[in-house]
DNA sequence: GCACCGTCATGCACTTAGTGCAAGATGCTT
DNA sequence: AAGCATCTTGCACTAAGTGCATGACGGTGC
């Protein structure tokens, strides 16, 4: 099939692949995710609306490919941490990558209420960060006890926290950025885990 | 606009809405959802492709709208729990009713399965339990402590029980129903307030 | 019975997302 | 220069979803 998939090729096509989705960004940023189509992205970018599929399996791809990218870069984040940390304070350090990686604040939440205006964009959007699971759940995994149901239970960890930073995003939404988005997840992971 | 949409009327559209639903998911089923075409499902039910897309809005709601039913189930159970008990009890208590709704156990596997096999779908059934969420967490905001942020701590408690809900689900899927889905729920709920 | 009314079902034409295929361009290797 | 794999593109096709206009159905008032 692949044996060689050759280190260049690989590296231009990821970045051709970031390029597209930079121009796919900017136009849906100015005229909405449903209002454009895939043949104006394609157009945009210079390319034939088959090559975009060559790059992208969906249109949803092009506004939530960054999302992937971002999970990789909080799991490498979440690895540096020291191992006798508290999980929930190392997967916080982890997730505050975003602050850093995001775009300038303004286009921030130009973005996050794009993705939250149409349905299934929303819905991968979620299903994406749902998937954040598979890639730090095996690295919090050995710091709980042991147990048979360990990596379950981590997965129950960072899916609660992912839940907790979609709760503060939406919340930050809500508010229109008015509230740092982090002191919004620090209160949502408070409100989990108080015994009540 | 619709001053009055009929007592009646609004009856038997659920009706044809629910028969509708059932023969899709009768097909998608045996043929699997993405093999199953829309014009199939109508054909089935004997109504026009256009009358289908009448009474949903896309291929997907056929399969997913039973959720947003669930999820009005799920809260009608929650009003009806004691006010002081603890929120995660009463949410407990609440979900359980999927037990009773939901298709007979061998059934329920198999939909289950085919829920999480297909990426747009396994995205809908997520961001369709997430809306569970404005359902249940007015309904237990009045029982946390005053704050000026109670309602947005209410949504990351029920959020967090749904993630719990969901990882349960997915982990009974991977260990194909031989552990009862409530109590991986259990075990994820204890994770996640282990203060470690 | 008959004309009037809103609602619903349907057919038709159309746009858009996404796929399979085959031909041609590109660029590296020997 | 020839050979090779990969990338791009055009073309034809399937399927989801929408807008529109027409007609069927069922009840109301006369």
């Amino acid at each position: 099939m692949a044996p060689n998939p050759s280190p260049i090729r690989l590296q231009t096509r990821a970045v051709v692949r970031s390029l597209l989705a930079q121009t796919a960004m900017q136009l849906f940023a100015e005229k909405g995710f449903d209002e454009t189509t895939v043949d104006e992205v394609a157009a945009a970018a210079g390319v034939s609306r088959r090559t975009l599929f060559n790059y992208f399996r969906t249109k949803e791809d092009l506004a939530l490919s960054g999302l992937s990218e971002q999970g990789e870069v909080i799991a490498i984040r979440l690895a540096d941490r020291p191992g006798d940390e508290d999980v929930w304070v190392s997967l916080r350090y982890a997730f505050e990558v975003l602050d850093e990686i995001e775009a300038s604040p303004e286009n921030r939440l130009e973005i996050v209420s794009m993705l939250f205006d149409n349905d299934s964009l929303r819905a991968g959007h979620a299903e994406k960060q749902a998937r954040w699971t598979d890639l730090l759940a095996p690295l919090i995994e050995p710091r709980l006890p042991a147990s048979e149901s360990r990596g379950f239970e981590a997965k129950a960890i960072v899916g609660a926290a992912i839940t907790c930073l979609q709760a503060a995003t939406e919340e930050w939404l809500r508010v229109r950025g008015s509230t740092p988005l982090f002191d919004l997840y620090d209160t949502a992971v408070a409100a989990i885990q108080k015994s009540n």
